[in-house]
DNA sequence: CTAACGTAAAACCAAATGGTTGTAGAAAGC
DNA sequence: GCTTTCTACAACCATTTGGTTTTACGTTAG
């Protein structure tokens, strides 16, 4: 049942960094290898790298080997995902959600799991 | 100059946590008190409330006392702007941007900094 | 072959995060 | 008035985060 809620997490993290926002715009075209970008960034290259790792295990980055470097490319399949966790978000309230979770479990598990309510206390 | 950076990572870390989001979700429509949305969640008041806080400083929600309880209310347009966000992300990589940040400069300043080059090593 | 480059991963550290309990004040109920 | 309820805030704690340096390894260039 829990199946979208550690993803979004992860998602809405790896976006919530100034530095990772901006290696995804730089690697929308896939050109630059990880040393290339930690070469525009005022930190260390094993930072980069950390921040790349957080990237790709949100999904939004993924890496090819060319030779000895690694490119990074941005997935923007993956960056419109975000966008649709926002969208079903407000369609919440929007009174579409009957509709869009009928849809959605036709396909795939992909309906956020809501925390328990307490029952000690 | 640097002006949308603190409020996107704001925005997005309010985003990345289950509980969080949850809690936009169900004080859509502004009737819910802070102890109220608590007792819906397996934790602390004290935890809920900090959760509250974080979603107030990054403007998803806005607190309304009344009497002696403090209604919560997520406020859509703050969701919106976080969509905007990504939007504005994806549009980089779209060849939109430069009418964008022309538009966006005639308004106010919400174009995001980037980091600077690094200078030593 | 050897040296240099690009990457990966470990160890370490300070600061932030997400949770707890406890204390205190303000409003409402009896 | 007194008690209860709701909120706010402080102190504390474990874990995570974002950075560092160092070491090791594969690949390319001379």
């Amino acid at each position: 049942m829990v199946v979208e809620s550690d993803d979004t997490d992860r998602l809405f993290h790896a976006l919530a960094d100034g530095t990772r926002r901006d290696i995804l715009r730089r690697s929308v075209r896939g050109e630059l290898s990880v040393s290339q970008l930690a070469a525009a960034y005022p930190m260390s290259f094993a930072a980069v790298q950390k921040h790349v790792t957080v990237l790709e295990r949100a999904g939004l980055v993924t890496k090819e080997r060319r030779g000895k470097e690694q490119l990074v490319r941005t997935d923007p399949d993956a960056v419109r995902r975000a966008r649709t966790a926002l969208e079903q978000l407000e369609a919440t309230w929007r009174g579409r959600v009957d509709r869009m979770s009928q849809v959605l479990s036709r396909t795939s598990a992909t309906v956020e799991d809501t925390p328990n309510e307490r029952t000690d206390r």
